[in-house]
DNA sequence: ACCAGATTGGCAATGGTTTGTCGTAATTTG
DNA sequence: CAAATTACGACAAACCATTGCCAATCTGGT
């Protein structure tokens, strides 16, 4: 290796004619496997390490049409549950050779629309979680750019779901069984389809199981709201809580806390999506495990592999990946108390 | 508008074609001012609107050479510590209208080299946090590639840091305010900058305040170290902890009560950055509170304005910002143990 | 009217790479 | 050994937007 000092500066024909042959020979030989001779190829190559050539990038997107790099869309890079996603699409793109490019669309769908279409003219695929935009909306940006959508289920878009409806029966069926009937679902913005499909399954899932499931809110799904939706489920005379997301369950224990109300024994609580803190917090809470980082990992692997059938044939792959969710029980939940009032208990 | 089916094969040969004017005025019309009149820029704004054309970024930064976005490179996106500062840093990026590009180092100085090099070559400007690289590798690529680095003083480069190193010296003060002498501190990776700097202001400190603090580890910064740290604390006879940083303090949190040690009555606990999870952990972690984020906005700040002076003049503005930290107490820190064993107290 | 100077728009080169096409040399086959 | 085939490398045209330079037009001053 020679100094690198003007390696930025060094181009492909610099090394075409350090070799001296054809910019076109020293291109292939960088990229295309059996396009040139063994001997020839090593000649390239060396020269190259030699002067340090850097192919551009720019200029070689510019010509193939790809950038290799995709790009998240999340609504709020804040929120601890997108940072799964931000890791998992994040390894998955390094393992594939992508670049990774976060944006954050500060759950307006403006935005997102706004950022969608200016992102998509530089990655080669984009990832959307938890968008705010219509189906509609989907499904044409998916026409125009590869694209794959989490926990959203649309036409002809490849998405990958988590599957937080079915698993809330299951939560919903350990509260029954611990002998609550009152329950409230503290529920998150009404603009979430995830949201939306819960409630549904609650709802159906409250009727069959006998006991009765109250929607509440909605509320934002952050801390802060915790306490306004502590307050609510208070009012509402339950006591268990099914809470939109973890963010919000954890508020609220804070808030029951703060209110003299012992978790679980006054009130129980199950969050939703076991983010980062949800095992340490106090009490550790019982919440609905979803494989986050992995969704993030399966959508960038499906967004990938249908950058390279691209070319080939396959038009449209229509992949659909739902992944379960299960209920992981800590210590937030328990049984009904006995009266309306407190509870006394050996502890 | 037209339909926008086509929308991303439009050019500005298109656009020319459209108005009957060269691709040069449209170009100017709308990139430069004053460069056209007033009444041909509107010819051409509305030509362009009505044909969707979008310029072609990878085509625009090939003969600008800029190319709009910053990357951030971390040593590990499941550290909670980072997201603050890719929120910090996501943030201000896209305020000053930047593509953020994130980038995972895997903790390893080699990864984080090759990373530096391979987006260097595609972005306008680096942020590095907490480097694994040496000070020479870093100023050498300081001058290649507009850079700026988060915790890590390096002549020549831009820096911001997080002092925790005068804040440890408080939180040390805290404790022997609480009557704690025998004082451990639980260390970070050995290739952490912060870490010795922090170990060399507590040595001090120590003295000075007549306790003893002894450098335990080193433990790789993460919640599962935590047990470890733990022990090792136990096994050295204190009664008070520093934590390298939370994730490592609340791992111990976990073992401590495991072993059926209290915090804080038989044991305090300090932790470092005050991380989504501090102030709900059981018990609240008294903590050194950092500005991550800020600091994240801050060093893009640096960059962007670095990227803007770069045209006009001012080679090197060497800057060099210290943000300051401070104590937040919470509830894992108390009085010292009367005795070395259990403490007979009213709760 | 005439000219200096300012505006405004066009031509063409430029950036670095990829890729279609073609010629030539090497290799295989009959 | 000639003919058919293959392998290899070169030429040049893209890709799309930017920009230096020049020409034409227009302004106003004399």
């Amino acid at each position: 290796m020679r100094q690198d000092g003007d390696a930025s500066k060094v181009t492909i024909s610099d090394v075409a004619k350090s070799v001296g042959v054809a910019t076109s020979t020293v291109s292939r030989a960088l990229t295309q496997p059996g396009r040139v001779s063994e001997s020839m190829k090593a000649r390239v190559v060396a020269a190259a390490a030699e002067l340090g050539y850097r192919p551009n990038p720019q200029a070689r997107s510019l010509t193939s049409g790809r950038t290799h790099s995709i790009a998240l869309l999340v609504p709020d890079v804040t929120n601890p549950f997108y940072f799964g996603l931000i890791r998992g699409t994040q390894a998955q793109a390094k393992a594939h050779g992508y670049r990774h490019i976060l944006v954050d669309t500060e759950e307006s769908a403006e935005v997102e629309a706004t950022a969608l279409l200016e992102v998509s003219a530089s990655v080669d695929g984009v990832v959307i979680a938890a968008s705010r935009l219509s189906d509609s909306a989907l499904a044409a940006a998916a026409k125009q750019t590869p694209l794959v959508v989490i926990n959203r289920e649309i036409d002809q878009v490849p998405c990958v779901i988590i599957d937080t409806a079915t698993g809330m029966i299951q939560a919903l069926d350990h509260l029954a069984s611990l002998g609550h009937s009152e329950i409230a679902y503290l529920s998150g913005p009404a603009s979430s389809w995830s949201n939306r499909k819960r409630w549904r399954a609650l709802q159906q899932a409250a009727r069959s199981l006998g006991v009765t499931c109250h929607q509440v809110g909605p509320f934002a799904p952050t801390m802060q709201s915790g306490a306004a939706a502590a307050d609510a489920a208070v009012r509402y005379g339950v006591t268990a809580c099914l809470f939109f997301n973890d963010l919000l369950a954890i508020g609220a224990l804070k808030r029951f806390a703060e209110r003299g109300i012992r978790v679980p024994q006054d009130m129980s609580v199950v969050g939703c999506d076991d983010i980062f803190g949800a095992d340490f917090c106090n009490p550790p809470l019982t919440t609905l495990t979803a494989p986050i980082e992995q969704a993030g990992r399966v959508a960038t692997d499906m967004l990938v592999s249908a950058l390279h059938n691209s070319n080939t044939a396959v038009p449209v792959p229509r992949q659909r990946e739902k992944l379960p969710t299960h209920l992981t029980i800590r210590s937030s939940t328990g049984d009904r108390p006995a009266a309306s009032g407190k509870r006394a208990d050996s502890e």
